[in-house]
DNA sequence: CTGAAAGCGCTTACAG
DNA sequence: CTGAAAGCGCTTACAG
């Protein structure tokens, strides 16, 4: 920049006020004179210079959280890669960046945040009751994907309407005849996405006189449990349960695989439906009955969001 | 970090020594009270500031590359976000930071690294003819996944022996009795690792005495066709050919899918082989006979390479 | 419309 | 072992 102004024979305000087009600033002359020799010498700003000056970088952080010692891999998850997948293209579009990490721990989150002064935040993965220790502590924008929690001031959600969504699974399995019919998710339900899904599913059972079984509600704790131990619990009740509901397709697509590896036809032993309409979820066999949401979509929005909030800072 | 200087009556320096653990330069009784006051504050470093005097950031730079217009999302392909699993891993364990992004020109790469001052960037889908182009524009360490390249100062890349990885499987196909075999890839076959596979391929029917049929090798270019007239291509030769190889299980899976849907049975009408063994592979019916490879490996490996470069660079 | 000054938080020589 | 100075590249008031 420096040279630049060297060059042009002005000050380096001027290169500024040009590269942030303020053209009320500066005479279109020496305007196109600027940046033709920016053009020239092919100048990119540096963003460290710019976020130190500012206090704040043009980095959003993308944050994969679960809070548990599991050595799971959240990235082999396509639910969390197709949310990626919508981040990625609103933040370029609009010229912000993007900072991935996947942690277990919420003081992780903080740390990214204060260290690289980030814009804004987007994180998958927190427990309604983990909300207001966040908000405490983080003082950029955040937005919560598939998280339960009212709107707060700076914490906003990305979510759908899980427990119609749930109603729809659930009833599609009543219409085809079925009575028994087993829910299924991750561990953690209170609170979650899952809890909204759980009464989703209950609202269908009690809306046709169906008693909740205790006994058909099967939670998979990926730390405690392994797959095949899991599966063995649906086996064991085989011959009452007709039905499946799973609260995600990626966890359908395990289970399922693990039930006919012990001899269980799909559909005709049970019936399964998922939930999130994966891509992958169509290439399994029979092709998985399950409720549509879009979550590259979700991606998106939740960027959009966070430009938002960040464009009505500014002009405050 | 000047307020930690003020509280414990040394100067600033003393305090940046303190962070950096250069014990040699400062005692021990004023570096235990400068610990605490630094957790007591919960001080953070601001690695603009960091990266402004350095002139080179924490951060890597984790591209996606595809030179095409296609509307194609990387991410949804769990090669790409296996490989992302691996380096994220591996550098959050050495305090660095990924930055992310998949680009469609190599330009937008030269940006990304530029404006950033990134420590060194790690880049999928670079085709060999692009290496000394990108080698010309950067002037951080570069690791390239999956490009067959000569090592050049500077660039370095990780990979595995893909023609004996074909050669594996096809030499599968062959002992299973097949003569017929087609060769199914995507379309940029020159020079990428896909050559190299096609050259397993090619040793193998060589090796049997069976001569290469172009009417056999099948490329598919994700943005001129759409996998249903592709597929046709198949199913057109489908009396004749007996077994298919293809070099990425993403790329079967699809095809799998649309020949079931026009009525080929898989095994027994065509057999089919892959490559990668992604986690996905195994929950499709039947489950796909694959070569293995250790795809998050690749990407820790990638991040261990780069960081050893930059160990090295900080010893000169 | 243009410019000189101060400062963001840190590090790197260098002097003591 | 400790410190004062200069500077990284930029922006934000402010003065002309």
């Amino acid at each position: 920049m420096k040279d630049i102004a060297k060059e042009a024979n002005v000050s380096i305000m001027t290169v500024s006020n040009v590269i942030h087009k303020r053209k009320s600033k500066v005479s279109e002359k020496t305007e196109k004179k600027i940046l033709e020799i920016i053009n020239k010498y092919n100048y990119t700003p540096n963003m460290s210079a710019r976020s130190l000056v500012n206090n704040s970088s043009k980095l959003i952080a993308f944050i994969l959280y679960q809070n548990r010692k599991g050595e799971r891999n959240l990235f082999e998850n396509p639910f969390n890669t197709e949310v990626l997948a919508g981040v990625d293209k609103v933040l370029k579009e609009n010229d912000y960046y993007l900072l991935v990490q996947s942690v277990s721990t919420l003081e992780e989150i903080y740390l990214i945040i204060k260290t690289w002064r980030t814009a804004g935040v987007i994180i998958l993965g927190i427990l309604p009751n983990e909300v207001s220790h966040l908000k405490e502590n983080i003082d950029t924008p955040i937005v919560l994907i598939d998280t339960v929690t009212p709107n707060e001031a700076g914490v906003y959600t990305v979510g759908i309407d899980d427990r119609n969504g749930f109603q729809i699974a659930t009833e599609h399995l009543i219409a085809n005849g079925h009575k028994n019919i087993g829910f299924v998710s991750y561990s953690q339900i209170l609170g979650g996405v899952d809890e909204q899904r759980y009464l989703g599913y209950v609202d269908v059972l009690k809306a046709h006189h169906i008693e909740i079984n205790e006994n058909l509600l099967f939670r998979y704790n990926k730390d405690k449990m392994n797959m095949d131990t899991f599966s063995d619990e649906i086996v064991k009740k085989k011959d009452f349960i007709t039905g499946l509901v799973f609260t995600a397709d990626f966890l359908a697509i395990e289970v399922m695989d693990s039930l006919k590896n012990k001899g269980i036809a799909i559909p005709d032993d049970i019936s399964v439906v998922g939930f999130d309409n994966l891509s992958i979820s169509q290439f399994t066999s029979p092709k998985l009955t399950t409720v549509h949401q879009d979550i590259t979509t979700k991606g998106q929005e939740a960027a959009h969001i966070l430009l938002k909030v960040l464009m009505e800072k500014k002009l405050n």
